[in-house]
DNA sequence: TTTTGAGTTGTTCGA
DNA sequence: GTCGAACAACTCAAA
């Protein structure tokens, strides 16, 4: 019993799937109050509410859910899981718990904000309390403004802002101990049917990923434990693994980038060899943020071109096209291998996502919609800032964009970051047996090297769907044209 | 107030 | 082989 009486509280999760840095879990848990943790997964397509999951992430969604179910039990507390409006199921819950309260983190994503305000209203015009703790961010959109109150659109100046802001908030302990849960029906996981099946494409994605908070955690301390030294050079390379995976972990909440921030920079006092390469993983942390911004002050990201320039840029629809970039056969090695990566994996090598997205802007002139929508589906740590955001960049049309003029070369890139062929091989074993010399251009091979590969170029691999030069050269006209 | 310089991720060309 | 220049337009900060 407590001081209001044997009144509830509710904890609404939503992209914050942890216990740990928790505000709103934390503070729920000090009221003393019967606790109801809550998920409701809003599956309506409507114009206000936050962007449906792609299949990769509603994959993701139900592992980490699954673990936040099996973490809370720890604590004798138990996951209520819902399906539908939130605005209409929340006030519903919140009564049947006889609660006085809805308590939940206030991650301001676009569509979140909207579906947040809606439940807020709804909650008042029930008399019940919405109570609402800061975001994951680690600095408030709010606080970093230009003179004419706009977010800033330049990475540098924003980085050098938000760190003028000193450091961000030491991250909150898992509450020593929970409430006991008030008895609310539930949807059971396999209800909602986030794991694909008829076929199961997600064995590789089994494969190459634990989801939850102590995954995630764990990863975190492996990573500055023994990966991060090279960093600031090694993350570019696609042979081996230098990069820390932590990106869908962040992207549903299983761990905040407070934690990450102030876990990197005490390894780095420990250990001042790495100082350098903490400082550029941060700087990653960085532009996560940074489009995360961007989307707060452009909840339209997905959709609308950051330039409107862009607008009467000429598109070349290309079902054939796409679809070959999407299947990893457009016949340039360290494109389609990438795109089979992430078909794989739920993943791509960050400069592989580079050189795949800007192949099918400017090699294939596809409108870059497209190509986020296939990410959207397709990656892990999709997410609704980085994504849109980072398309926009490749494109041109965004902020702090690449410049026109900026094509990259499949070929080169792949000699550079891939220099022996080993990614490549990895992911297109048709290839493997073409030398190193060979593997990024096989069109150049001789039909002895190539019989001795065991390649047929047009049957076992295809050949190039476009020509790099001329490719390059229709790109630099096509986009000379918007810009008079 | 105005001006100036710098800005994640590249490529090609010609000297 | 290496190196510098050129390839826009815009935003922000510092002078």
């Amino acid at each position: 019993m407590n001081r209001l009486g044997n009144k509830a509280v509710v904890v609404w999760f939503g992209d914050d799937l942890r216990l740990s840095d928790h505000a709103a879990l934390t503070a729920a848990a000090q009221t003393g109050s019967p606790l109801v943790c809550l998920y409701v997964l809003d599956d309506s397509r409507v114009e206000t509410g936050p962007r449906p999951l792609g299949g990769a992430s509603r994959w993701w969604l139900a592992g980490s859910l699954r673990a936040l179910e099996a973490s809370l039990k720890k604590f004798g507390q138990t996951l209520v899981l819902r399906k539908g409006d939130a605005a209409t199921i929340i006030p519903q819950i919140a009564s049947e718990a006889n609660a006085f309260a809805v308590y939940w983190i206030d991650n301001e994503i676009a569509g979140q904000a909207a579906l947040a305000r809606n439940v807020a209203h709804e909650l008042e015009r029930a008399g019940i309390e919405a109570k609402t703790f800061p975001s994951d961010l680690l600095a408030r959109p709010q606080d970093i403004r230009n003179k004419d109150g706009r977010g800033l659109r330049v990475f540098t100046p924003f980085w050098k802002r938000v760190r003028s802001l000193g450091e961000p908030a030491q991250p909150l302990p898992t509450p020593r101990k929970l409430p006991p849960p008030v008895k609310i029906e539930s949807d059971t996981l396999e209800d909602w049917q986030l794991d694909p099946s008829r076929p199961d494409w997600a064995g590789g994605l089994r494969a190459a990923w634990t989801t939850g908070e102590a995954a995630a955690q764990q990863r975190l301390h492996d990573f500055l434990e023994h990966e991060i030294k090279g960093y600031a050079i090694k993350r570019d390379r696609l042979d081996g693994d230098h990069t820390s995976h932590l990106s869908p972990h962040l992207r549903f909440g299983e761990i905040t980038p407070r934690q990450v921030y102030h876990a990197a920079t005490f390894a780095a006092a420990q250990k001042p060899a790495i100082a350098g390469d903490v400082e550029k993983f941060l700087s990653e942390l960085g532009w996560r943020e940074f489009w995360r911004h961007l989307l707060f002050d452009l909840p339209n990201l997905a959709e609308q071109n950051l330039q409107p320039s862009f607008d009467q840029f000429k598109w070349r629809p290309d079902a054939k096209a796409l679809r070959a970039w999407q299947r990893g056969q457009t016949g340039y090695p360290i494109v389609d291998a990438g795109m089979r990566q992430l078909w794989h994996s739920g993943i791509m090598h960050n400069r592989v996502r580079m050189v795949v997205a800007s192949f099918l802007v400017k090699h294939l002139l596809i409108d870059w919609r497209d190509g986020e929508k296939w990410f959207w589906d397709t990656l892990v740590d999709a997410d609704p800032g980085s994504n849109p955001a980072s398309w926009q960049w490749v494109a041109g049309s965004g902020a702090d964009a690449a410049p026109y003029f900026r094509v990259f070369n499949p070929i080169l890139q792949g000699e550079k970051f891939d220099p022996d062929g080993v990614y490549v091989s990895r992911w297109i074993p048709e290839l493997a047996n073409l030398a190193p010399s060979l593997i990024h251009h096989p069109w150049d091979a001789t039909p002895m090297e190539l019989t001795a590969a065991g390649v047929t170029l047009g049957k076992s691999y295809p050949e190039p769907i476009v020509d790099h030069k001329a490719a390059r050269e229709r790109a630099l006209a096509a986009y000379a044209k918007t810009r008079s």
